[in-house]
DNA sequence: GTCTATAACGAGATAGAC
DNA sequence: GTCTATCTCGTTATAGAC
């Protein structure tokens, strides 16, 4: 049974994922967790504490499975594999990468939120950069040209993808657009 | 010497392109066209009417530039490259592609608009196909499997690079990104 | 910790004069 | 075609009771 301020970070974080952060507003997320817009503020004083919260933990979340696919998945190709799994899941049910959400917005989010997101990205830079440099070193992966751009490559596809195929309604937009980024980084597909 | 018309389409696209659809209000359109708000309901009944809009016009502009790279340019790895250089054209003054940024708000879009941005997509990846399918046959381009999911991961990784390096604040990593996804197309950088 | 009541503001939109 | 005046609603946020 998780308490007020859990369940609004996650409802929070939820709604965000499919809306924007500034479309979801107190009210969308008094109606889904059963309290008052008044009673947020006791927990958030404003929306950039919120923001900020929020981002923090769908972080966390998010840095902790990419450590778990580190220790339980030992081939770099099947590390990538499961890396955009995460962003597939969210995309089933139509849910882009919340820090993908606010980079869109980056010019009009406060100042804490997207320093917040910056961070994201660049953990998620250095993750991919580091499962590159191993399948690299195994010839496993066949790119010519620097490692830090080849995962700059691969976080920008990915949360492209992610927008394009939300936009046409259609996730396969997402699958097709990846089985050419395999492809063309020397991986066979399974 | 434009028509207001004309001013408010404009002036919306260059704000729309900063900060999105929900963000940009009546009042900030009129402030920059120097009209006042009821003056521009004039024109457009309602936002919807706007946002279909300037969705039209921006993407007839678009397509006429990619019109004009197929007859101008006759390679077509610079053809990729003319293309990639409209979206770093708004992206030196931190302007996304609009239908980018409007993809991003799919889910709270009016239907009129979002239909309208699906349409540009579309025609991008067509436009993309023809391209990556003149290239390949002429050798220029040493991708292996389809052309359509091809493009798809060009339109996918120019969007995602858009965004990432808006919200990183340095173009430098869509130019980084870019690199690696003509890199690995088998593209020789000029 | 959660509520009611309310403030203060900005949004999109309409009526009607000029 | 553009204005003033106004409306209604939704937004974040506060005060203060319980």
């Amino acid at each position: 049974m998780p308490n007020t301020r859990t369940q609004l970070i996650n409802q929070a974080i939820a709604l965000m994922r499919l809306r924007g952060y500034h479309t979801v507003s107190y009210a969308d997320l008094s109606a889904v967790v059963g309290i008052k817009k008044p009673g947020i503020h006791h927990y958030f004083p404003n929306k950039e504490d919120l923001g900020e919260a929020i981002v923090a933990v769908y972080s966390e979340e998010f840095l902790q499975r990419l450590d778990t696919i580190l220790t339980e998945i030992p081939d770099p190709r099947f590390q990538l594999e499961a890396y955009a799994d995460l962003y597939r899941a969210g995309l089933r049910e139509n849910r882009a990468c919340l820090c993908g959400m606010l980079a869109s917005e980056v010019a009009t989010l406060p100042v804490r939120v997207r320093q917040k997101v910056m961070l994201f990205f660049e953990h998620n830079l250095t993750w991919l950069e580091r499962v590159l440099a191993v399948g690299h070193n195994q010839g496993v992966f066949q790119y010519q040209g620097k490692t830090q751009q080849q995962a700059k490559l691969i976080l920008s596809s990915l949360q492209g993808a992610m927008f394009v195929s939300l936009s046409l309604g259609n996730i396969q937009v997402f699958d097709e657009a990846l089985e050419s980024l395999w492809g063309n980084l020397g991986v066979r597909s399974s």
